[in-house]
DNA sequence: GCGACAG
DNA sequence: ATCTTGTCGC
């Protein structure tokens, strides 16, 4: 999809899918959606998947995988022209769609406010949230050591995102608004899908199934979870 | 110019 | 992201 495109053009582009978004605040979320992407190393063969979690009991409710080939690299502050076709052709797999989307990287906490999750959100026309797991953009601030503290993320005044302790002792994840939604909501949201562990639940399953995916443990299309298992 | 740089 | 053993800390 994106295969022809040289950074130059995608630049422009982001700048235009930028002037799309749109902040508003959702009404009843009662699902939320976490999306991820796993590959061999020198594949161009990408292992999509995205898991669908009851809000906020965060028990698993279905899944979906699928494979997608893509010659586009990895660069920081284009990492949604890698991996969006890629969620896009899952997302098709997917009837019933979730109240919102969580994606492995940034919403608008990047340089032209164009992180692979409100790129996602955008061509989808869907509210997205942003947790990425290291900084890219933005001036850090360190939040106190202690679960559910956060800090907020800025750039020229602007409020781009917020650090978020996720579990004690351990490096804060990053949470920005992707599309559709707040950025005080993102957060309030992503607070709420912290378990046990530093990667909040939504990202943290999808990471899971989709290496599953990839070691061929579960296989392509859409998958119902008869028994929503509560893991804490 | 130099260093940083999501997954 | 992926590869990959041991090791430090709660």
């Amino acid at each position: 999809m994106y295969d022809q495109f040289s950074f130059e053009d995608a630049d422009i582009l982001q700048i235009e899918l930028a002037k799309k978004l749109k902040f508003q605040p959702i009404n009843n979320v009662k699902t939320i959606a976490g999306a991820d992407i796993s590959f061999n190393k020198n594949s161009t063969t990408m292992y999509a998947g995205i898991v669908i979690l009851n809000y906020p009991e965060m028990s698993l409710k279905a899944f979906a995988l699928e494979t997608y080939e893509t010659s586009f690299p990895y660069k920081a502050g284009y990492l949604g022209f890698k991996e969006v076709p890629a969620l896009m052709r899952v997302w098709d797999l997917i009837s019933i769609k979730p109240d919102v989307v969580v994606l492995d990287g940034n919403g608008i906490l990047h340089p032209r406010r164009m992180g692979v999750a409100s790129h996602f959100g955008v061509l989808t026309n869907q509210a997205t949230i942003g947790c990425a797991k290291s900084i890219l953009y933005g001036e850090n601030h360190v939040p106190e050591n202690s679960k559910y503290s956060s800090s907020e993320i800025n750039s020229r005044g602007d409020l781009l995102g917020f650090a978020l302790r996720t579990k004690i002792n351990c490096a804060p994840v990053y949470v920005s608004a992707g599309h559709l939604i707040t950025q005080e909501q993102s957060l309030a949201i992503m607070k709420k899908c912290i378990g046990n562990y530093r990667i909040p639940e939504p990202t943290r399953m999808a990471h899971e199934i989709v290496n599953d995916f990839r070691t061929g443990k579960l296989k392509a299309g859409f998958h119902l979870v008869e028994q929503p298992l509560t893991l804490f």
